[in-house]
DNA sequence: TAATAACTTTACCGATCGGTACAATCGCGG
DNA sequence: CCGCGATTGTACCGATCGGTAAAGTTATTA
């Protein structure tokens, strides 16, 4: 027989999927049993402050894998312009081109927002603030750069909204098309280095 | 004493908050008869099929909202231009500024999706559909008008979720006024309607 | 192997859920 | 002023909610 004993950390991912999918007050401590193969006293042993506590255990894992991921490469890697389109790529993956909806983005514009506050604000302000500086590091102004990452995570998160309410995955890929095309410089070995657009119709594209 | 019989359509305005703020499993019927000033009674009798009635009469009232207010001027208006210009400023004051969730973009994220797809799509469409009429109206290219709407309308459900992330009203506003910087076209010295405002809000913009 | 800590099962709690039934009340046309 | 349909208040339903208590079982350690 299997392990009879579970361990805290096996639980997170199911929890994250739970809420990702019924909510914060969707998520019934029922299907939260369910998805974890764990009894409520289980639950309650990993968990001593029940939902909340779970959530917030599934921010911080969701936090972490954002820092590693995503956030750090766009602050320390060297080559800025490679983190932004693996930032891209991972995004794609990871939210299954909109398949799969953003626990952080839903809790935000549920009215349960102030519960969990804190961690919501950070993961936006570190996910803007580390593009910025790899937009900083690409040679662009720290203005349009701080503009231009605000930008670009809305935009993500709209597409979220966007695709699902189509039901069209496309939706996603293009917005993220979009996005490659407006942050990342294409670098033609043979030209110049070029310069910078910054008109309104070519913000931030390479001419 | 004002009158004691109410009316179908007072419901829906004070129904549309209450499942803005709470989401369709969190309004309870206790919230909704609060928000009301209906009891169980009167709500069965104007809403037979229960919340989910009452979640498509809100679904309707918003929908002809943006139908009569954003999207037939999108598409009817001669002035493709400041019909543009509009929607951003009124999408602005009925989001009011990102502190007002967009229900529709809620439900599309939330697991209730599938009873609502058919408004939560076609409000969508819609949108994308007459913002695309307008900026083909503007001399655009169709392809890129379809890209640049989906990008808008995006953009606008994005910003809700930043700027309620962040509480910060200013995300918001910094999205529109980048909207209104890649979607309109201010060039026009031609035959110019409005006028300058050199407030400091709206330096030398067209308004 | 005995003691102890970690984990699980089960039964239970009061509160609230969405929804129903129905009698009482209201406004209005006759 | 009557009668009738529209509206409302209230009591109630079974189900489920989040959470607690405590006895039982498993793994770890000495």
């Amino acid at each position: 027989m299997a392990r009879m004993v579970a361990e805290r950390a096996d639980a997170i991912a199911p929890l994250a999927e739970v809420f990702r999918e019924h909510g914060y007050e969707g998520a019934s401590l029922a299907l939260i049993g369910k998805a974890t193969g764990l009894g409520k006293g289980s639950l309650y042993h990993f968990f001593p402050n029940g939902k909340e506590e779970m959530v917030q255990a599934v921010l911080g894992e969701i936090g972490q894998w954002f820092e590693d991921v995503v956030y750090s490469p766009l602050r320390n890697q060297s080559d800025a312009n490679g983190a932004i389109g693996a930032m891209l790529d991972s995004t794609d993956q990871y939210f299954r081109s909109g398949r799969r909806v953003c626990l952080v983005g839903a809790l935000a514009v549920a009215n349960t927002r102030d519960l969990f506050a804190q961690a919501i604000r950070g993961y936006f302000v570190s996910w803007v603030d580390a593009l910025q500086s790899a937009l900083i590091r690409q040679g662009r102004d720290a203005d349009q750069s701080r503009i231009l990452a605000e930008e670009a995570v809305l935009a993500i998160q709209g597409a979220i909204v966007l695709s699902r309410a189509m039901d069209d995955p496309a939706v996603f890929q293009r917005a993220i098309d979009q996005l490659r095309k407006r942050l990342v410089i294409e670098n033609d070995t043979s030209n110049n280095k070029g310069t910078i657009d910054d008109s309104p119709q070519n913000e931030g594209r390479l001419v």
